[in-house]
DNA sequence: AGGCCGGATGTACATTTGTACATCAAAACG
DNA sequence: CGTTTTGATGTACAAATGTACATCCGGCCT
């Protein structure tokens, strides 16, 4: 993922007068800088060595730094959002729904371990600026109705909550939770009621 | 031997000399500019200001800004899990834990927000230092070990990680999530193994 | 071809920030 | 009462940052 670093890539990008592509590079570079760094260090220049691009392209692109924050947050939130709609796509409908929910959290925990990084990052940031706000709901929403489908309101509300928790709890964790661990809490959540 | 309590000077001394309390305003002061404006507008000049102390008295008490933030965050954690541990001890042995747990959440996003605003920034800010995991994660084990004593190991777990959930998912919404919705996620958590 | 047009860029600048440090003043000591 | 000691402060300064804007350059129209 990382291919295009900082320092001016070699290659003749800017021949292309008009790169309808730029102000998406410059947003991506920045979520890039907070999975990296953090929100505080999200700086024109830090966002322009990372994009590859001139300062200027980032102050042409996004009239203030907090556009280019909000825009960029808003579409790494969009972006999850989307990659979970897919997991949820993939997933056959009989599936053990703890263990699927468990191999969820470990991937976001992992390989994904930026994007949730981001997610969460963007989370504290909106509690300072409302209108990030819209953006960090819109998760909880995705998570909710996604897990509402495959059992109940209810129920959907008490996992994506789970789902919150662990991620929150696990990203600053190191060594991330053993699976066991995970699947444990997702199985006590959703014990079934016993027959007879 | 403090033997030279000398006429006049039983008044407020505050601005003489020597003023243990000094360091520790400034972390409080340090941690009202978090819960008010967030991580990235805690500046020395903030802190001096909201703390009502010279310029200089930040940068002498505290080596770097980095070493006022991580004291302030610590000492904030701290305190919140001794208001945790008060909580517990008030609790009736007996009471319904759905009930309590909800009322507690609802505690720590309406009357003490702006503690658990702080609590979260911390651990967003722990993400990229490394010297603030441990003060993160003190937090958690407080709550996990505080909800397994009313329960049991994996139910303790669980029930710390829908609260952490329920804080974080709640700490963005406005208005907060109502009372209903709280108490049933916690009741649907703990669905009781049916008789039969 | 030649002159315009507007997107893109490099630079300059005021402001903010972290931090060092010379200086001060009150207590400790003789 | 003078000297020392040491906590505390005001100030200065270099670095970093957000942003404005003059300038450039490749396409486009005539």
């Amino acid at each position: 993922m990382s291919v295009t670093e900082s320092a001016a890539v070699g290659k003749d990008v800017r021949s292309s007068r008009r790169d309808p592509t730029r102000r998406e590079r410059i947003a991506r570079a920045a979520i890039t800088v907070v999975a990296e760094r953090g929100v505080d260090k999200v700086t024109h220049r830090a966002v322009a060595a990372q994009a590859g691009v001139p300062l200027g392209s980032t102050t042409y692109h996004f009239s203030t730094l907090d556009d280019l924050l909000a825009v960029a947050l808003q579409q790494a939130a969009q972006d999850n959002v989307v990659q979970l709609r897919q997991w949820a796509e993939g997933l056959p409908a009989n599936a053990d729904l703890a263990a699927a929910l468990t191999d969820l959290v470990l991937e976001f925990l992992g390989p994904e371990r930026a994007r949730t990084v981001v997610e969460h990052e963007l989370y504290v940031a909106a509690l300072h600026r409302p209108a990030l706000q819209q953006a960090s709901t819109e998760w909880d929403v995705a998570l909710m109705e996604l897990f509402t489908s495959y059992t109940d309101s209810v129920t959907g509300r008490m996992l994506s909550t789970v789902f919150c928790g662990l991620l929150l709890q696990g990203i600053v964790r190191d060594p991330i939770p053993p699976r066991d661990e995970v699947e444990a809490i997702f199985r006590r959540a959703l014990r079934p009621v016993a027959e007879g």
